[in-house]
DNA sequence: ATAAACTTTCAATAATTTTTGAAAATACGA
DNA sequence: TCGTATTTTCAAAAATTATTGAAAGTTTAT
């Protein structure tokens, strides 16, 4: 397969992949050129490669940078914005976790401590199922909220090597 | 909080967790509806319970059974059919992460695979960005599938146990 | 075998999300 | 300061995804 081709399809396969996970297909695409690119590249670069139009490369690479996936650069002499992904694939991974943990976990957590303190005679059973349903929730929830904190801030060789030895 | 406010703001706010990881959301509050609920319930029940039509209900009761998450219940002197959600949070998020390392995570590393193939010069760097991404994220990716199928098999208790330990 | 009870399908419709593109805003150099 | 290059915004349009509901299919009791 030729270079050409085999970028293609990453872009469009990761681009796919993360509308299975809350991440729209443009932001995602560009941010899996910015991977395979080795120099910083432009908004009209990223528009003329992906087919898409300013607006929208404007707003997901915002977006990307808001994630902290992608920095700006400035190239000297250039009046241009240039942009850049990180490309250290465990730091990506830590950035996304940390940020789906903020935006979802942690609002999840908070609801159900709210929802646990709900009144009435665990007796009854409707009552008692709902009180247990969401007390192991978010005891399970609270354990992986934990297990992400520590991998958020773990080198990733310590990580990978704690797993292997474990989970062989 | 009265348990009929609490279970509503369950339900639709497990709803709304569903649609940021690729369930939709009235597949997400039927399974929120059935977890909350002491007993069986029928698909008349729920259209009743969250306002939604015959066919939406029926469609996404299928798909929680093809997940596992859901079974039908045979009621002894009934006619019509019942249906339970597996309670134990623990058996649900193995199977939620066994279907999706199935429909994600492994055709991922297949592509990967092919990708890395890819012709050209590793002088080239546009080839060499290329190869080394596809293979740190291939790397990456291995080592996620291992350590959830390390985890699809563990026990609850030896698993908690296990990460209490080392990440706390 | 028939009819009633119940389940499933799927084309049409509705709701939601994404994308466009032109206009407004901003930044820069002379 | 002015003119031009560049970035940002956002209302409208397009694309995608979810939902409806009526018709077809199936099962069961008699």
């Amino acid at each position: 397969m030729k270079l050409i081709e085999a970028r293609q399809q990453f872009i469009s396969s990761w681009g796919a992949f993360g509308t299975h996970w809350g991440i729209n297909r443009t932001m995602a695409q560009i941010h899996a050129l910015l991977l395979v690119s080795p120099d910083p590249l432009t908004q009209d670069d990223m528009m003329e490669q992906l087919n898409i139009s300013r607006g929208n490369t404007n707003m997901n690479i915002r977006e990307l940078i808001n994630w902290g996936l992608v920095e700006r650069v400035l190239l000297s002499g250039e009046r241009k914005e240039y942009f850049s992904a990180e490309k250290d694939i465990w730091k990506v991974v830590k950035l996304i976790v940390k940020e789906r943990k903020k935006r979802e976990l942690e609002p999840m957590l908070q609801l159900l401590d709210k929802l646990e303190a709900v009144e009435g005679d665990k007796r009854d059973k409707n009552v008692k199922i709902f009180v247990d349903t969401v007390g192991s929730i978010k005891k399970l929830g609270r354990q992986a909220d934990k297990t992400l904190d520590m991998m958020i801030k773990a080198e990733e060789s310590w990580f990978i090597g704690t797993m292997m030895k474990f989970f062989k």
